[in-house]
Parts: C-alpha cells; structure tokens; sequence
DNA sequence: GCCGTTTTCGGCCCGACTGTTTTCAGTCG
C-alpha cells in the first residue's frame, strides 16, 4: 500500500467537496467520492498500476490522477482552489454544516473560516439572515467550539503514517518514535523522533519533501511544520542514553513525574541523558534498565500514564498484555456487498494472508436502508462463503452480519434469522443525541437480545468530527458482563471505540472485547493494530480478547459450538 | 463522471431528521 493512494484519495475528497460547493451535479460528486474511496482501498501501489483499473475510475478521472501523479495536482482543482479559500472548505467540517450553506456564508457575509464564523456570530451577523435561525446558531456555534477544541490533534492513524514515512527518510545509526504514538494514545498532537546518528541528520531532515516549515533549528533539536500541518521533533541523542532518552520522550509527563519523585526519594536524578546519582550513572542505554534500577520490570509505553502502572509494576502485577500476535481472526468485517469495496473472495483471500484462523464477514443489515440488503442477499453471500471454505481448510470462515440498533434498543430481522448467523455485531447508527437514560436503554436492550454477540463501536464517536454519545457506561459494561455480550475496540484510527478509559472501566465490570478492523476494504485489515494499542492502554490481556481465543473457544462464547 | 446480458443513455444507496419553513432544503449515515 503506497501513500500515493492516500494523497491521490484526498486530492479527489478535495475536489468533489469544492466541486459540492461550486454547485457541481450531485452525482458526478458522488463520482469523485467514490472513486477516491475506491484508491485509498486499492490493495496495489496507483503510482505503479493502471489507475484505470480501478472500479469507479473512468477516463476523466484516471487522467486527473495521473496529473496529480506527475506534479501534484490537476488543473481543475488548481481552479477550484483559486476560487474557493482553504477555509471555506474547513467551514464544512462543523457539524450541521455542509457544502451549501458553507459557500453561502462565504459569498453573502465573506465568512471564510470556522472561527470567522464564531465571531459572526457572536457579532450578530447572522442575525435575519434566511436559513439561519437562533437554533442553527446555537448549533454552529457548538460545533465550531468542538472543532476547536480537537486543535491541531489528529488521530493515530495518521500520526503514526507520518512516524514512520519521517523514520524511513532519515538514514541514522538509530532511529525510532516516542511521544504519544510510541504509547499508541488515540489521538496525536506532535510527533517526537529520536535519533543517534551524525550532525548532518539535522539538515537532511529539514530538506525532506514532507517539511513545509522549520520552526526551529538546533544541534540537538529540529522542529518542523509538515505539509498536513503535523509539528514533527527530531532530537539527536547520545548513543549511550538512548535508553533515558526514550523513557524520557515517550512519557506521559504524569508517569515521568512519578518515577522522577522515587528518584530523588533515593537522591537520585532522572532525565534524558540518564538515572544518576551524583555524578555516577546508575542506567542509561536501555528503558529496562532504569526501570529496574527503580525496582520494576520494563512498563510498556501504552500503559505509560499515571493510572497505576507504576504502583502494579513495582508490586510485579502488571498485565500481561495483548498483542497483535495474539489475534486469531476478525469478527467485523465489510464486502461490496454492502458499503465495502472489496469483493467477498478479496477480503477472504486477504485474511488468510494474516494467516487468521477464523473469520467473519458482517455486512449491513436491512434496517440500514441505504445499504439495501435483503435476506435473500444475506443467504447468498452464506453460501458463497460456503463455497469458499474448502479452498481455506486452516481458516473457519464465520457469516455475520453488522445489526443496527434502533433507537428502542431493537435490531433487524427476527429471531429465527439471526439464529442463523455464526456472529452479529450490533452497532448504533443513527439517533446519535437521545438523552442518557433513553441511549443507555437502547444499549442495554440491545445486550440483552440473546442474538447479538458483540455491540460494535459502542459510543459511536469519530474523532474530531462526532462527539461519542451519553449513556450511562456503567450500566451498559455491567448488562454487557451478565449477558455475555461482547464489547468491540473497533480498530479503526478515526473510531479507535471504545476509547481505551472505557475499556479499562469495562473490564473491571467483567466484560469480553473483540478487537476488529470493521474493515470496507482489503488495506483495512491491517488497522488491527491500533486496536491492539487501544486495548492495551486499557490494559487488557489475551484473556479479555474473545478473537484471541482458539476457534472452539469462541464458537462457545458465540453459542455455536 | 461512471457504468452496463436491463448497455452507449439514463440511471446513479434512500430515508430520516432538523430547523426552518408554510412546503422544503440541507445534512447525515
């Protein structure tokens, strides 16, 4: 997978929103959008492959693409660009907020931000003006303040792509990423990369192609802009500290606290270059040395954030957490069938790749009209999978399918049908602001439906672009743990839900997880990992993890043994 | 703009909700 798709991916987002907004024809939007749905999916290398081949590209837009390929751009987003302000386009990310009224704002009041937009507001601007009540300002207003308050901070999907495209261009002796995405925390402020290697790291660094700006410029320390608008550290560090470097730059801040009050506790003193005492170094070269010196084995860095680590570690009960190894399969899983761009034989082939030993495939269910599944569809696709089986002997395929839960805690199909599913991920896709207690009902309902097995990213949140929604949290993990309903980590960076708080509270009410990609295409699967990161920060073991399990094991917990 | 044993034109995932309106446009999943 080349990050040619991702960047040809957003230039076509790009477009079909400015195009949106310029009152381009509905359907030849929807064109762009899928098309670039289709290219960020697309398992091949686009710089390497005929673009054509992709399904949803057709002569106007492969030639775009190969525009954009050749210098960066297409001229009719060059165009569009000129015409609408960067900040136009940000005004669509506030909630409530699309293309139409975003260009609107523009051309009649010239507001061309989201924070222009607040202080409109705020200056009664749009007071009077047509379409805009005392309720869409009171709205957008939220909206601009949540925006806000997300700041520059991006999920971990796109931090540690940054991480690791920055890693791959600097040709050190030692290189590696600390910060927050070393603790795999689900959401990215700046990334911090350590290096041992020579002064000239420090220039090449700041000519690499990602580099937009250099804030500052030092010979331990380069601080630059990325074209995404990511800040990026480089610190130069001596070989013989990396260890305390890397303790010290991967944090949190709270866990750095709290080893540095043992420190001086024994009069010693802990920081980048190492743990000292006096003049002497106590540990220096490795993260599991300084721990030990204070008592304790090595603290993995997700646990790293003053939530009682430190008090299980030196006790020696820290949790034996799971790993990406650990995973045996994936029980959320999408085909073309409904919103998924792969076909079912693509993503099963995929899997067995992973070398999964089980696997499931849950498209939509009928309640969610737009995906327009029928049972007829469902039954087919079984069979198809049956079909497929022989072809996969080390790999029990599972058909499932993802239920919406309705507002009343209801979900699609009778019982008799779901019975016939291996596994059912019921998940909330609509009626995001019901109240607490009417939400916690709905989750609660739901977890007692003895047909759904797993509730699917339960707060439903999107980061930075949908707040999770209420429920009482506790009430759900306890009906989760008395039914035996399963609660998902849906692996997906942007969703990264449950959050990793939750799960760790779950766990302690006795609740199972399944860790899924909730994957739409084959270059999805690999999303697992940052799930594992969430579950980790939750602290949870193999034990916790029902797609950790062998086969047998699961198929029990699924009631199909 | 894409697509096709319903094929070279005429379709294109469809419905609900919201806030505004007085019959509906915009937004969302």
């Amino acid at each position: 997978m080349g990050r040619a798709n991702d960047e040809v991916a957003a230039a076509l987002t790009e477009y079909a929103d400015l195009f949106a907004m310029t009152g381009g024809d509905a359907f030849r939007v929807r064109s762009y959008q899928k098309a670039a749905k289709a290219i960020a999916g697309h398992p091949e290398d686009i710089s390497q492959v005929n673009v054509r081949r992709v399904p949803g590209v057709g002569e106007a837009i492969a030639k775009k693409v190969e525009e954009f390929l050749s210098r960066g751009g297409f001229r009719q987003l060059d165009d569009l660009r000129a015409e609408v302000p960067e900040g136009v386009r940000r005004l669509t990310r506030v909630p409530s907020l699309g293309p139409k009224r975003a260009i609107f704002l523009y051309r009649e009041l010239g507001i061309d931000s989201p924070e222009a937009l607040a202080a409109a507001i705020g200056a009664g601007r749009l007071a009077g003006v047509r379409g805009f009540g005392a309720k869409s300002e009171e709205n957008l207003l939220k909206g601009v303040e949540q925006l806000r308050q997300a700041g520059g901070r991006v999920h971990l999907g796109v931090a540690m792509d940054l991480a690791e495209r920055v890693i791959a261009s600097l040709p050190a002796e030692r290189v590696a990423c600390a910060g927050s995405v070393r603790r795999m925390k689900e959401t990215v402020g700046d990334i911090d990369i350590l290096a041992v290697g020579p002064p000239s790291l420090m220039e090449h660094f700041r000519r690499q192609p990602y580099v937009a700006e250099v804030i500052a410029s030092g010979e331990r320390k380069t601080s630059v802009r990325t074209r995404e608008g990511m800040q990026v550290d480089l610190r130069l560090v001596p070989a013989g500290s990396w260890g305390a470097a890397m303790q010290y730059f991967t944090g949190s801040k709270e866990h750095n606290v709290r080893l540095r009050e043992m420190c001086v506790k024994r009069g010693w003193k802990l920081s980048e270059y190492g743990l000292f005492e006096g003049d002497r170094v106590i540990a220096a070269a490795t993260e599991e040395e300084i721990y030990q010196a204070l008592g304790m084995p090595w603290i993995p860095p997700p646990l790293r954030e003053d939530t009682g680590e430190v008090a299980a570690a030196l006790r020696g009960e820290l949790p034996d957490l799971v790993t990406l190894d650990d995973l045996r399969g994936d029980l959320h899983t999408h085909t073309n069938l409904t919103d998924g761009i792969a076909p079912l034989a693509d993503m099963v082939a995929a899997a067995a790749r992973l070398g999964y030993a089980y696997y499931a495939v849950t498209d939509h269910a009928p309640d969610l009209v737009m995906q327009r599944m029928t049972l007829d569809k469902a039954l087919e696709q079984r069979a198809a999978l049956a079909e497929l089986q022989p072809a996969y002997p080390g790999m029990r395929l599972l058909h499932g399918t993802e239920l919406n839960i309705g507002p009343d805690g209801a979900v699609d199909w009778p019982a008799e049908v779901l019975a016939g599913f291996d596994v059912t991920v019921a998940s909330v896709h609509s009626h995001f602001t019901q109240p607490r207690a009417e939400m916690t009902r709905r989750f609660v309902a739901a977890c007692e439906n003895p047909h759904v097995h797993v509730i699917g990213h339960p707060t439903t949140r999107k980061i930075g672009r949908r707040e999770p929604v209420d429920a009482d949290w506790d009430a759900v993990f306890a009906a989760a743990a008395r039914t035996g309903t399963a609660l998902e980590i849906d692996a997906y960076p942007d969703r990264a839900d449950l959050p990793s708080d939750l799960v760790r509270r779950a766990r302690h009410h006795g609740v199972k997880f399944s860790i899924d990609s909730d994957s739409h295409a084959v270059p999805h699967l690999a999303n697992l990992r940052f799930g594992v990161g969430v579950a980790q920060r939750g602290w949870l073991t193999a034990e916790d993890v029902i797609n950790a399990w062998p086969v047998e094991r699961l198929l029990a917990f699924l009631n199909r043994a």
